[in-house]
DNA sequence: GCTAGACTATGACGGCCGTTATAGCCAGTG
DNA sequence: CACTGGCTATAACGGCCGTCATAGTCTAGC
């Protein structure tokens, strides 16, 4: 009991971004992840007054902390390794659902704005986008790259991964993880001057 | 006069596959897609009379076959040259639209499918993925690389820039595309033994 | 025990969804 | 001219949507 159980909240928010990660926001409902979480339709709007934006953002935001404390644990261990932990552990959401979620922050990430404000879950989810590549650059440079090459590749990074995961999921197989992984791990191998 | 104008069904496919690429395939109607043609919602199911499976299809298809024509043309300059036009071809769609849209193919590619098929539009993206990915390793087989080389770069390419689109909407910048740009172009001279 | 405030239960609101049915128009062929 | 077949127009079907309002239940602190 090191770790006390979920709060009603919490399991909402945590589903909320399983759903997202499979099906998009737009096309998930508030009904559906009041379900999803075994809470009340009316628990939601109690939690997140602002309604759907916010839950979405909470979601958006509660995956990007979880993905950066894996990154941030396993980049101890160098670029490689981060790179590595980063994509098995995308590879084991693809795996697990059977090729049907991804990612929540990419999800939220190609939802159309509304033209006359930017959704908040939508600066988050470039938030979450920059805090991992920060990361991922950071460590980079502290490994010998030099800064722009460090920032780009961090990019690089991220953008592959989240695309690839797509990828996998279009075509029912981890072939694209699996080739992705490769180009990716020399590239960085090099960047940092392993020889 | 060259090009006759645009047939009602043509005019529908195109802009299904604009709407899906701004708000995802469960997020756009048929009724919208209709309007946005000035077509009669009627003439959607007698064109398409699977509905929005197959409209979704079609417009999958469509921007598959488009993107792999500037391709094929541009890799006849060489890779690098098709690495270039596949980052405009996109960079143009983000800009032009105000970061608005994105790729069709990857909108339907992160959409859960139904617990007991495939739906059509998913297979048609991993098709979709899978020419892309074909012409671009062609071509570095062609200049050089080794087969295997050629197929995961050419993963990488494709994976990044669907990922970097992405990026680009969220941040509202395309900042993610030039660090991406600059990174493949110099992964693909390396691995054609450019000097 | 009592009361305040956190949470739940329930139902309603207008509105859009995918799809189907049916009747109408209107070109082109004979 | 009639008429056929491609296309349109219109309405309807059941169903789910985001959000809000209201009344009920439960628990912690006095």
């Amino acid at each position: 009991m090191s770790k006390p159980s979920p709060t009603a909240r919490e399991r909402i928010v945590a589903g909320a971004a399983d759903m997202i990660s499979r099906r998009g926001l737009n096309a998930t409902s508030i009904r559906e992840m009041a379900k999803h979480a075994k809470a009340p339709l009316g628990s939601t709007y109690h939690y997140f007054p602002d309604g759907k934006q916010q839950l979405a953002t909470e979601a958006v935001r509660f995956t990007g902390a979880w993905v950066a404390r894996s990154l941030r644990k396993e980049l101890a261990a160098g670029p490689v390794a981060g790179l590595l932990a980063f994509l098995d552990l995308w590879r084991g959401i693809v795996v697990d659902t059977d090729f049907r979620a991804g990612c929540p922050v990419l999800a939220v990430s190609i939802e159309e704005p509304p033209v006359d404000e930017t959704p908040a879950a939508l600066l988050a989810a470039a938030e979450v986008f920059e805090e991992w590549e920060g990361l991922l650059a950071g460590s980079l440079r502290e490994h010998g790259a030099e800064p722009e090459q460090a920032a780009q590749l961090a990019t690089l990074v991220v953008a592959a991964v989240e695309g690839t995961v797509a990828m996998c999921r279009a075509k029912r197989s981890t072939e694209p993880l699996d080739r992705t992984a490769e180009q990716l791990r020399a590239l960085i191998e090099t960047a940092i001057g392993k020889r």
